[in-house]
DNA sequence: TTATACCACGAACACCTGTTCTATGTCAAG
DNA sequence: CTTGACATAGAACAGGTGTTCGTGGTATAA
């Protein structure tokens, strides 16, 4: 159910008060804000944000106000967390994510400056040395898109099925073949039969940790 | 001038409440927490940890008390800025840090996922095809480690003197010369004087956005 | 027209909260 | 032994704070 417009004031003023003062406001500071003159008032559509999910209140003490977001997810909501699946290897398909990318297993964190896509992304962990013609290393992560169809390229994650092998390269179509690009340009390139390949991922961030 | 015993604990649990609260407590709650049945002992204590700088405290307000070090740290320690300072290309030696490392220029911030060192780190965007054989693709970031001494296996970014080029190589000691094996195991090592090498810095982490 | 839900408001209240005052103890320096 | 600084403690106080009560207005549905 919408808020009202006092309502969303009121959510306002919480949440740009705390993270100034680095405490919440008293009933009396929302009203002088909003306002509201009456306690009454105040405390009444507070415990309306609070019924809706968006605040959660301590009874009985003074400003026992949070938000349900939580401060955490205010002062750092530049950071993404990432599922790991597993892994990726030359002779395995690559795990199918969950098609709500829950985070229920284990996963990695990174921040905005080396990752801005949330919508189907997911982290696998490169075992053996055959993706090294993608410019990539036994042990490196790379971050995945999910996506099923491959624009002229792309770096993706292709398992050959008669083959049965899965290959990171350059996607480039070309009439009923696909031409497939090693990342790294002094190797040479392969052509397979379009029904040959399945795209599975995207691959958008690598990351090597040498330690 | 050092703290006493109870104005590290009185500290501590300032911390602690306010990271499990979202609010900071009263001078009540203080006292409860940390033994002192006197709201003039736990006042008294707090306006010492303020006249040292450890809390900033609001006058006549309820919960007013904040951590210096701010709540913003508290929740996001676990985000590391690395000064990026310019390129790495093989026929130039690569930018020299400030000894201090400091932020003042451009950075990027990555999570503890990512990295866990913090002294002496920088970052460089790699220009060229020239680190090909470490793996390392024009575009990518290398996170550095200044360090003038490389141990054998270390990925280093080295300048060859008479060569005039950096390169970025694993790094052995073999007596009175230096090999220094590409990343890429089909590839063949390049064997050196070591008086010809300087090691400018060792990688720790490589990152390649793909957009 | 009536009933109900929602919203607003002032007033009062009980309790919370921070500050101040007074008294006392401990310790080190002179 | 005295003095001053530091620390502790209980009590009292003024003002802050959240909750409750009673009242009234508006809109909608029956």
């Amino acid at each position: 159910m919408a808020l009202s417009e006092r309502q969303q004031r009121i959510l306002e003023f919480i949440r740009r008060f705390t993270l100034e003062n680095e405490y919440p406001p008293t009933i009396r500071e929302i009203g002088a804000a909003v306002g509201i003159s009456s306690t009454s008032v105040v405390n009444y559509n507070l415990n309306i944000l609070q019924r809706e999910g968006y605040i959660i209140r301590d009874k009985e003490v003074s400003r026992g106000i949070r938000l349900k977001e939580g401060l955490k997810e205010l002062t750092s909501r530049h950071i993404v967390k990432v599922p790991l699946l597993g892994r990726i290897a030359a002779g395995l398909p690559i795990p199918v994510p969950d098609s709500d990318f829950s985070l229920t297993g284990e996963s990695i964190e990174l921040t905005r400056d080396i990752l801005r896509e949330e919508e189907g992304i997911y982290a696998l962990e490169v075992r053996g040395d055959s993706m090294i013609d993608a410019l990539i290393h036994d042990g490196d992560i790379v971050i995945m898109k999910h996506q099923q169809e491959a624009n002229n390229g792309d770096l993706v994650a292709v398992w050959l099925k008669d083959e049965k092998e899965t290959t990171l390269k350059r996607f480039y179509h070309e009439g009923s073949r696909v031409r497939l690009q090693p990342a790294n340009p002094t190797m040479d390139p392969i052509y397979v039969d379009a029904s040959n390949v399945e795209v599975q991922g995207k691959v958008i961030v690598v990351i090597r940790q040498l330690n």
